[in-house]
RNA sequence: GGCCCCGUGGUGUAACGGUUAGCACGCCAGGUUUUCAACCUGGAAGCGCGGGUUCGACUCCCGCCGGGGCUACCA
């Protein structure tokens, strides 16, 4: 259960927030858009509120606030104040619901759903609602809108867009019991709290008017918009929960990295106007600012996020990458104890080609368990001469001097194995893959793995013997082409 | 339906009146005299359409088409 923070009400600098609806997981939009409030609040020395926009008491709920802040914390993106539950700020909203309906900018109204569809029936499309204070003064409040004029935001990204007043309806501010809404609640707290940048989606936009015409109810200065285009899925339609691994609790499952995460989501949408494709927190937070985002909407590509996050993974101090590692082999495995020695040797075998933090087990697996037979690639590879390498191979690596202190040592190296096993193509005077690939079944069970003289050296000189050993019973003589029931 | 936003290769972007339209992912082909999802090299692939304005338009204007958002007593 995550505690509420006392709030503040400075008004100086750059103040942004983040307001996530608690609503659902936080998706990868929702991130960016996060990721960008932090940014130039970071960039700019400004403050980040978190605010928790819960007042739909139908849909948010505890976990959910509790999922989207862990997010959050995970991806290393912090905050200043907060989080603040907007539902907390109920008697700020009373106040300022009181003086509108005091001024008479606000009123009851008891119509109808059905009403205001008659209503619009018979005045156009393109009319906004107008109501009548109720007699009895029930129903819900709706904030008076002028029929003249147009409401313009000044958007940071988009420029002037003008939107005609007479095209909104005096809209429901507060339920009939006084509870209040979305586009009354959020103009509040934004000018309570002294926001001076809201940095948020663009399905905000058409909203914006309705929260503008509150501030100037209120007599409030509104702060400056920047409106982010929508992330789309491969679809073409809003990102949303919907879209498969689109939540960030479903990227950290997948085995993707914070920084990598930061980095690719950073992207859509903004470049830093050069060709550069890689760029650290640091020279993200330099070099960001919200009026540099693009105008179009962008599509969640989870290949290039691979690709990175693989960039990302290469670079990381090799202790680090371990331990990051280790949780998803611990998930994998259930807990249990491995050899670390080989462990961490594994690991770091395979750095420079796994692209998730996921892939790694399933290349080093083979170190803890006996190998899982592909049957595809015996069929393919454990034919022809492949006996005859593996006899080979046998006496090869007993001639290396060795106790079996571990992996990658004693005799038994990368480089002695390499010393030793590089030359045999030469010497059978055969394919380079005719002769590894045997072996790299033989000890993996499969074709794809680590490189094959790091692989026998991983594994060890007595388990390496073993495994050839078996291997080589079920191997064909040399000469008989074994194509197997 | 109404109001609003957007439109450079499959994807993310750069160039913003004059370039062979650049970069990255992905894709394809080679290479890496050992696999591979890593790495290297090369290649295919783009300015939605139609009118203007201009000596010259991806870049400016208009129309169209296409995509999206909002239109709740949801956020």
């Amino acid at each position: 259960m995550e505690t509420w923070a006392p709030m503040s009400i400075e008004k100086n600098g750059l103040r942004v927030r983040f307001a996530p609806s608690p609503t659902g997981a936080l998706h990868i939009g929702g991130a960016r858009t996060a990721l960008y409030n932090w940014l130039a609040a970071r960039h700019g020395g400004g403050e980040l509120v978190l605010r928790i926009e819960d007042t739909d008491l139908e849909r948010s709920t505890p976990e959910n606030v509790a999922q989207i802040l862990d997010a959050l914390r995970w991806l290393g993106l912090d905050w200043d104040e907060g989080p603040i539950s907007q539902v907390g700020r109920a008697d700020a909203h009373s106040e300022a619901l009181g003086r509108l309906i005091e001024s008479g900018a606000a009123y009851r109204d008891s119509a109808t759903a059905d009403d205001v569809k008659a209503w619009k029936a018979e005045h156009g499309a393109d009319r906004g609602y107008r109501g009548e204070p109720s007699a009895d003064g029930t129903g819900a409040i709706r904030l008076r809108v002028p029929d003249e004029g147009d409401t313009v935001v000044d958007d940071l990204i988009r420029g002037e867009v003008r939107f005609p007043n007479r095209s909104y309806d005096d809209f429901v501010i507060a339920r009939g019991d006084g509870s209040v809404l979305y586009n009354f609640a959020v103009a509040v707290d934004d000018a309570d709290m002294g926001i001076t940048e809201v940095i948020r989606g663009d399905d905000h936009l058409s909203n914006t008017p309705k929260q503008l015409l509150v501030f100037e109810a209120l007599g409030i200065e509104p702060p400056r918009y920047a409106h982010v285009p929508l992330l789309h899925g491969p679809d073409g339609k809003k990102l949303s929960k919907r879209h498969g691994a689109a939540s960030v609790q479903e990227l950290r499952d997948a085995g993707y990295l914070p920084a990598a995460i930061r980095n690719y989501v950073a992207l859509l949408g903004w470049g830093p106007g050069d060709d550069e494709t890689l760029l650290s927190t640091e020279e993200l937070v330099s070099r960001f600012r919200p009026e540099d985002v693009g105008r179009s909407s962008a599509v969640f590509d989870e290949k290039k996020l691979r690709w990175m996050n693989g960039r990302y993974m290469r670079e990381m101090p090799l202790g680090e990458y371990q331990a990051a590692v280790r949780e998803f082999v611990d998930a994998e495995t259930g807990g249990r104890p491995l050899n670390e020695e080989r462990f961490a040797f594994g690991c770091e075998i395979v750095q420079e080609k796994a692209q998730t933090l996921q892939e790694v087990w399933p290349l080093i697996r083979f170190l803890f368990e006996p190998p899982v037979e592909d049957e595809k690639a015996w069929r393919k590879v454990m034919k022809g001469q492949a006996g005859r390498v593996l006899d080979e191979v046998e006496t090869l690596l007993s001639g290396i001097e060795s106790g079996d202190g571990g992996p990658n040592r004693d005799g038994f190296t990368i480089g002695n194995v390499q010393a030793v096993l590089e030359p045999l193509p030469e010497k059978l005077e055969m394919g380079a893959g005719k002769v590894f690939q045997p072996i790299r079944v033989a000890i993996t069970g499969t074709t794809i793995s680590p490189g094959i003289f790091e692989s026998v050296a991983a594994l060890g000189r007595e388990e390496s013997l073993a495994r050839i050993a078996s291997a080589r019973l079920r191997v064909p003589d040399t000469g008989e082409e074994t194509e197997q029931a």
